[in-house]
DNA sequence: GAGGTTTCCGTCTGCCAGGCGGAAACTCTT
DNA sequence: AAGAGTTTCCGCCTGGCAGACGGAAACCTC
């Protein structure tokens, strides 16, 4: 696995995360009632040309060893949103966070062993040009080809995905994949990986520019060692979701 | 209100539906833990041209007489799906639900008084040609004028309505809306009222034809009183929800 | 300077949504 | 029974846009 070792000898070059109120974590939950309540996050970011997830691996009972998606217990007096911000401070710096979003919540009783868990899933993006320092049970992995994932995660997993690349489509959801500014071919490159197939670079340069998500920046970007033509840099207009393509039929009559 | 009365005159005039085991329940939650879970539903419905919710009266406090939205706590052992479907076999015969889907759970410690509540929230959808015996405390209203709402039913509400406009565009999920057998002209009104907007019969036909949601049953529908030539008939061809209109654009290359 | 590489830009093509208008098929009136 | 009114059906035109291609431009290395 090279990324893995990569990642592990990079370990101390960046910033370290604020770990703030982190304290007993024995479990994916911290406190005892009967029906506990668990955050989940799909945190994906666009690696070596592929989109990948952050996994942690189990180290106690129940399926230890498996890899799980990082989260866990609902404080009391914690609101959704910010207690999954929080227990992703314990993986990455949540300012690396580009784009945050709630998904599917799972309540079947047995979906956890031993008693019963709600999970409420978000989904988490990370710009292309962050490298967040990991802990050591923490990794990022290939979504094409994953480790053993514990409980239902995997479905999890792969319903976040499946959100990023409809909304690729029809938002300006790049912003979160892309760094502040870069090149066409770049940022067609997140969207092949994102979106898992072609993407012709001369037609993304278009649509997004025709919806105005786009602008350029002015500047070119350095060409690289192999030559070629330098690349125009570009930016994102807004760093926030927009639905650029309301629908592709059933418009008002009238508007464009 | 004119539909309300209309509601009551029909009162018993179909089925009665089945409630099981709905004993004690006297607020949103039946059971008492230190964070509870309710599970709520936006069930809507075209009603006489235009969306239509379903609502009940609070009788208690807190906010005794504002409206909200039907629902109730989750029973233990019980999953989220099945639990909404109980507490809305108390409003409505379920099997009157054409569709039925997740939408957003919302956690703030403070969205319901006296203490922490988190809610689940369903869309569901009943065909236009059902007309559901309500009990004395529920009625529709109109989506575009509401009596006060409860809590932060309200924002749900608006969810729920936002999901359905844009499912209808994507997906064939005009079947939920509609009978199972109507005309062209029939269906651009559901979904007139749905959307809020007009929509041009000849073209939600060629649309939904080549998409391949619907197809002729070919029969014509019995001319109205007013004359006219008598219009064809057709039905939805798949009543699961599919989506028909996978992307704007990013197709993969090559595919249609 | 030549050849290779990458980006940029204009153009062609085919598909599709929106809109329009005439033809068809019915009811009601006289 | 003939005409007026109404509603649906169907073909056509138009503009916009996605996909694809190819040549020009701007950089590199040798």
């Amino acid at each position: 696995m090279p990324v893995a070792v990569k990642r592990e000898k990079q370990l101390s070059s960046r910033r370290r995360p604020e770990t703030a109120q982190t304290a007993a974590r024995s479990g994916p939950l911290t406190h005892r009632s009967l029906t506990g309540h668990e955050v989940l996050a799909v945190v994906l970011q666009v690696r070596d040309g592929e989109l990948a997830v952050l996994l942690w691996q189990r180290a106690r009972e129940p399926q230890s060893g498996r890899w799980s998606l990082p989260g866990g217990g609902l404080g009391e007096d914690e609101a959704l949103r910010p207690s999954i911000q929080r227990q992703l401070a314990e993986k990455v710096d949540i300012r690396d966070l580009s784009h945050l979003e709630q998904l599917e919540t799972k309540g079947e009783p047995d979906r956890y062993p031993g008693r019963r868990v709600i999970a409420t899933t978000y989904l988490g993006l990370v710009p292309a040009h962050i490298d967040p320092q990991l802990p050591d049970d923490t990794q990022w992995h290939k979504v094409a080809a994953l480790p053993p994932i514990a409980f239902d995660h995997a479905t999890l997993l792969a319903a976040g995905a499946s959100r990023l690349r409809s909304k690729l489509s029809y938002t300006n959801l790049g912003f979160a994949l892309a760094p502040p500014t870069f090149t066409i071919s770049e940022l067609a490159r997140y969207y092949r990986a994102a979106l898992g197939h072609d993407v012709a670079p001369t037609n993304l340069q278009r649509i997004l520019l025709r919806r105005g998500q786009i602008e350029p920046t002015g500047d070119a970007a350095p060409p690289g060692r192999s030559g070629g033509r330098p690349a125009a840099l570009f930016r994102f207009r807004d760093r926030n979701l927009e639905i650029t393509d309301p629908f592709a039929v059933f418009h008002p009559p009238g508007a464009p």
